[in-house]
DNA sequence: TGACAGCCACGACAGCTTGTCGTATGACAA
DNA sequence: TTGTCATACGACAAGCTGTCGTGGCTGTCA
């Protein structure tokens, strides 16, 4: 799955509907613009369809007003930018960018604690690539 | 250090940078344009301007040609890039992307051990934040 | 000295994306 | 019928990116 970055309004955008999914337009618009003016109904759709236009965003049509939710988690989303920086970058292998960030000490010892047990689960499991 | 994105341009040019330190204009428009126009002159020059005042890239005027070298290496700016979609996506934790990649098999096996074993360093040196 | 080549500096421009706004249209209730 | 609210979409400015062209400087060579 291989998704294209999002712009910062465009991620706000996404960011409320991963946080609730089924959304309103109209309570996106509040969120995004707590003093609306008329105009901003309009740069709401527009965001939600380019969102949909993407792929990111699902709307629900069966109501007159539509009800729109997320199409990939936060995670996958987090998870396909973080592949395609590696394959940019480091021919796609996570390995070099983890040890810079421990030799330079961008990693606190909790979060690397944290990281140590997510890997120990993984092999557990028997992961096949 | 919060280092901008790079553009699809300017990448090529970085990764001939941290391939090999102190080019000429001359030979990194040879690489990016092997039948070279007149024009790619310039373009190679207006791509190295933006990445120095960006501050990606150092030039040496001691000599009429110019040599340029790169200012942060290859793993630093992916460093950079992995905190920012942290930020913007995840908190700043990583344990939440790589809690994903494994739960969905996208890192080998042999990466994951690879990568236990660069965290199982990182905490004998007494890591600080 | 003069002509020429190679390089640097920089202005300019088209194409694209992004965020925004305005308007037209349709559904529905008072 | 009129007003309200939502969708649909055309339009636009601003910013970025990649590109090109021109002008000026420096060095070499006849």
């Amino acid at each position: 799955m291989k998704a294209q970055p999002l712009a910062n309004a465009e991620l706000a955008v996404m960011d409320l509907l991963w946080q609730q999914d089924r959304l309103t337009a109209r309570y996106i618009r509040e969120q995004l613009y707590p003093v609306a003016t008329k105009a901003q109904h309009g740069t709401v759709q527009r965001l939600l369809q380019r969102l949909e236009d993407k792929g990111f965003v699902e709307r629900d049509r069966e109501l007159p007003v539509h009800l729109f939710s997320a199409v990939i988690s936060r995670q996958a989303y987090a998870c396909s930018q973080l592949e395609s920086l590696a394959d940019k970058l480091t021919g796609g292998s996570l390995a070099p960018l983890i040890t810079h960030m421990v030799e330079e000490k961008r990693i606190s010892r909790a979060e690397i604690r944290r990281l140590r047990r997510i890997l120990d689960g993984g092999t557990d499991s028997g992961g096949r690539k």
